[in-house]
DNA sequence: ATGGTAGATAGC
DNA sequence: GAATGCTATCTACCAT
């Protein structure tokens, strides 16, 4: 059962020595282990753990060895294992559940969905990875809680340091690399081998939510911890709808860039451009198309310091747009009678600031319905907001974007080029940098705060955090302006979301409909045909709600549309 | 061979 | 005083 996240990327170098060295797995008594391996004796085990009404169990899951041609990186994959043992432990007692063995699971299904009564409270390490794995097995347990959750919120984006937060480590570690005794070739499975370790982790589960759940009150972190387990079931249910690909058009698409480059002559940039596609999307048709013809990549909710997404195997968070790569998103397309719902937030990160900031001069902007990018336009070239030019607008919308999070003028410069095409000289790009701050003075106090902890941050710890509660921490000297800046506003932009997942699961539900990707603030769903207008206006007004209960202060505008593949607009 | 890092480039 | 940020994945390179 190890952690579920993508490969991250390298942590920064952490100032503080590093931690002593993982105790023994030990710190929790081991009640007695009792195998069930037949229908009879899981029947029974579980009617006497039901009759105790165990308020709260611990249960770990032991995927079955992979298969020898199986990628290495989905030898932990329980989409593509199936499950080989439960440790499920409650009230002083530890039961492995020897799945090949057993026939029948209406008796776990029913005493974890509280069949007969409340529905017991289930603690997992890792719940993205466990209940992905019981919902193969036709299991979904509704309370739940998660301990890796709590570690990861509780390490703040930085190291993990807090002490049960390194249990909680230990308990993954243990179960991935800590064998009790090496496997002896064609003796008993990895997972009977883990067993043991799989007990131990299953009776620690529920002392050690115990223990970081006061923590995580103590640090303001209860929310987002519920919002991040409550998330989990839309998350599921994503990863298993995928989205579909028209694979032929993929392919012509490929061939085309191929063709491109021996026939062409493209420049150095357009060739360089043309082999990152070709290495990068030729062969995801092989490599991540199921039978079904359907894409299912790896959600990672918790993945990242900001809250957002990130999304790996394949990252269909990057997929070139149409000015990239054209044509490429128009083979994503929806089921046969199905229509797709695109939907994303207007302005999202600049409505976010100005509720955070707070700058009362952007939310008025936004509350009249007028157009950020015209109003910074209008202090730039000192003529009203109605006499602005389109020209003039596009250079304000690289200010907005570009100074919002820090960025300096000289970089400015480069920035305006290069995703603007923009010329300027020193001076002018200084001018549109001030006209930004006057136009925006609650922004240009905001920086400045943020700014004033780059001294103290030399010396002592600095923590930011989002609307709900999530925190990023930056070590001592390890701190950055610019993150400190960008990380709240991306960070609540994504809790928003993530609450708007949660209701979207539950409404297109309702309308035969389904969630099938996510990018940062676009999500897009399949609906039948017939359904597709009320579920145009369903997704829409449920993106508002949901975004507005964590910026409150800021109307929140979503556009969502009717299309037949992801490149309509 | 395997593993880690830097730099580039794609997205929002 | 200046400073966009958050990602994943590819290639090239260097280390073991």
């Amino acid at each position: 059962m190890p952690p579920q996240g993508p490969p991250r990327r390298p942590a920064p170098a952490d100032p503080r020595p590093p931690a002593p060295s993982a105790p023994a797995l030990t710190p929790w008594p081991t009640a007695p282990t009792e195998h069930l391996r037949d229908d009879l004796a899981l029947a029974r085990a579980l009617a006497e753990l039901a009759a105790q009404h165990p308020a709260t169990l611990g249960l770990v899951v032991l995927l079955a060895a992979p298969h020898p041609d199986l990628p290495r990186e989905a030898a932990h994959d329980p989409r593509k294992l199936r499950t080989e043992l439960l440790a499920l432990a409650g009230e002083g007692r530890v039961f492995i559940l020897h799945l090949a063995c057993l026939a029948d699971l209406r008796p776990l299904q029913d005493l974890l969905t509280g069949a007969a009564s409340t529905p017991p409270y289930v603690v997992f390490h890792d719940a993205h990875f466990s209940l992905a794995a019981l919902a193969s097995l036709g299991i979904s347990p509704p309370r739940y809680g998660c301990t890796l959750t709590a570690a990861t919120l509780l390490a703040e984006g930085a190291s993990l340091r807090h002490d049960a937060s390194e249990l909680a480590t230990l308990v993954a570690e243990q179960l991935h690399h800590g064998l009790p005794g090496q496997v002896q070739q064609g003796q008993v499975s990895p997972a009977i081998a883990r067993y043991p370790v799989a007990a131990a982790a299953a009776a620690a589960l529920v002392p050690l939510l115990r223990a970081l759940t006061p923590a995580l009150r103590e640090r303001g972190l209860s929310r987002v911890y519920e919002l991040e387990c409550r998330l989990l079931p839309s998350v599921l249910a994503m990863e298993a709808a995928g989205v579909g690909l028209d694979v032929p058009g993929f392919q012509r698409i490929a061939a085309s860039w191929q063709h491109e480059k021996d026939t062409t002559a493209p420049t150095p940039e357009r060739l360089a451009q043309l082999d990152k596609l070709i290495s990068n999307y030729t062969r995801w048709p092989v490599d991540f198309v199921d039978d079904d013809g359907r894409m299912r990549p790896h959600l990672h909710p918790l993945a990242t310091d900001s809250g957002r997404f990130a999304c790996t195997r394949p990252n269909l968070q990057q997929v070139p747009a149409e000015h990239t790569a054209p044509g490429l998103r128009a083979c994503f397309i929806p089921a046969p009678g199905n229509r797709l719902i695109i939907a994303d937030y207007a302005q999202i990160e600049l409505r976010v600031a100005a509720q955070l900031a707070p700058c009362s001069a952007m939310r008025q902007v936004f509350r009249d319905g007028r157009d950020p990018h015209r109003a910074t336009a209008a202090t730039l070239a000192g003529k009203p907001e109605s006499a602005i030019s389109s020209h003039e607008r596009k250079l304000a919308k690289a200010v907005n974007f570009g100074f919002l999070f820090g960025m300096g003028a000289r970089r400015f410069q480069e920035y305006a080029l290069g995703s603007y095409g923009l010329e300027l000289d020193a001076q002018a790009a200084q001018a549109a940098r001030d006209a930004f701050f006057a136009t925006f003075p609650g922004i240009a106090a905001w920086h400045r705060r943020i700014g004033a902890l780059e001294h103290r941050s030399q010396r002592e710890d600095i923590t930011v955090h989002t609307a709900l509660g999530r925190r990023k921490r930056f070590p001592a000297g390890h701190f950055s302006f610019n993150a400190a800046l960008n990380i709240p506003v991306q960070g609540t932009a994504a809790e928003g979301f993530k609450r708007a997942m949660i209701d979207l699961h539950v409404a297109l539900a309702a309308i035969g409909g389904r969630g099938v990707l996510c990018v940062h603030d676009e999500y897009l769903a399949e609906v039948p045909e017939a359904a597709a207008e009320a579920a145009r206006e369903l997704v829409q007004r449920t993106m508002e709600a949901a975004m507005a209960t964590v910026v409150p202060d800021v109307p929140i505008v979503a556009e969502a549309l009717i299309a037949s593949s992801w490149s309509d607009k």
